[in-house]
DNA sequence: TCAATCCCTTAACTTAGGTTAAGAAACAAA
DNA sequence: TTTGTTTCTTAACCTAAGTTAAGGGATTGA
């Protein structure tokens, strides 16, 4: 059951599905019956630093899953980019709208270096929750849990300052200041990057 | 199949569980069956002014669906009470994290006037979703565009000015302004109660 | 009715981020 | 290597929010 390769991949070939869908039932309990399912339907592809997955005011139809690399999500506002996020491997990027609506994007992803993913189009999510309620299940406790760190994740952000949220950027993602340049992380912690500069300025003198 | 109440109550006595769980299914077609098993589950209680439906370090064991009045959402950072979110006539209030940890709440829920509440345990939401698997599906369909909901308020609020939420606020939440204090409304939009006082003084002379 | 409390506003001063501009450092390409 | 581009930093000045302090209006309770 090997999984479905653009031509000029050179992922191993033992590569399998089974890891592509592991994420989404983060459990071993997954049946023969499920993982047939799965077989051939989920793409796999290595994307080039700089590609766009996703534009805004497009409409998307598929989730992905980010097993290497790295994605910024950014929208514009008064033609700034303003970046919201930072994807990176193991991270899965979705927007948990309302499937049966095809409503257009709000958010641009962009990679910030080469990326390898999985794509997962929404008609097989569809029909995934339809045969499997135990997927179903997972899916929404997930969901739940995706939620409530995106809650947490955000209280913490609105009750700190600029400087205090690169401190706490620096210790929980290091790995971002090697893959993406630093006016980036400075939109994403709300300032810009002169303002960033400032702020790496006091704390190296402190 | 009256609702359960509490004693002093003066509901109305036709306030039917139905009303309770419509906002789960969302629909018309809920069954026999599924009304049946929440009859006398589901607690409809009136709650005072002033009183807190949740204390932060305490551990959450049922979501709340608000029928009447208004709930601030805060926590404390550095001594200070930081208002996360207002609730109103029609929201629900969950902490959608991990159900099978026990987690303490980050949150405090206070009503910032008299409430109808209805009272779901986690109990009987983990039996209905057993039980009913289209409630489930249902409820994972309803997470996920709170969820989306909720991402696209914050990437609002994140890319404007407190002038800009204000005005935003004064549009979309109007009847908020005459049921809490406007300090608690400057906490909620990021700012001091007097850099709030300058902000309408300006807004005002222009 | 009076006092106390709560809420809101204003003002003077401080602090930190935004803006504009310039230049240095790092990197890539010719 | 040289050139050009991208990224980061610094400085001077502007703007808006934080801080501290004071006072006024509204509401509540004695």
């Amino acid at each position: 059951m090997k999984i479905k390769l653009t031509k000029s991949s050179k992922l191993k070939p033992d590569f399998e599905v089974l890891e592509v869908i592991n994420y989404l039932s983060n459990s071993n309990g997954t049946t023969q019956e499920e993982k047939d399912f799965f077989a051939g339907k989920i793409d796999v592809k290595r994307v080039k630093k700089g590609v766009f997955l996703l534009k805004e005011g497009q409409i998307i139809r598929s989730s992905y899953h980010l097993f290497k690399g790295c994605i910024r999500e950014f929208h514009l506002k008064d033609g700034e980019e303003k970046t919201v996020s930072f994807y990176t491997s193991g991270d899965s990027l979705s927007e948990d709208g309302d499937p049966s609506k095809e409503i257009p994007s709000r958010f641009n992803w962009e990679c910030m270096s080469d990326c390898i993913i999985s794509i997962f189009p929404f008609a097989v999510e569809r029909e995934m929750h339809k045969r499997f309620p135990r997927l179903e299940s997972l899916c929404r406790i997930e969901t739940e849990k995706k939620f409530s760190n995106y809650r947490n994740e955000i209280s913490t952000y609105l009750s700190s300052s600029p400087a205090e949220r690169y401190e706490n950027l620096i210790k929980t993602k290091p790995e971002l200041f090697q893959l993406v340049p630093l006016y980036h992380i400075a939109s994403y912690l709300g300032v810009k990057p002169e303002s960033l500069s400032r702020i790496r300025g006091r704390l190296r003198s402190s």
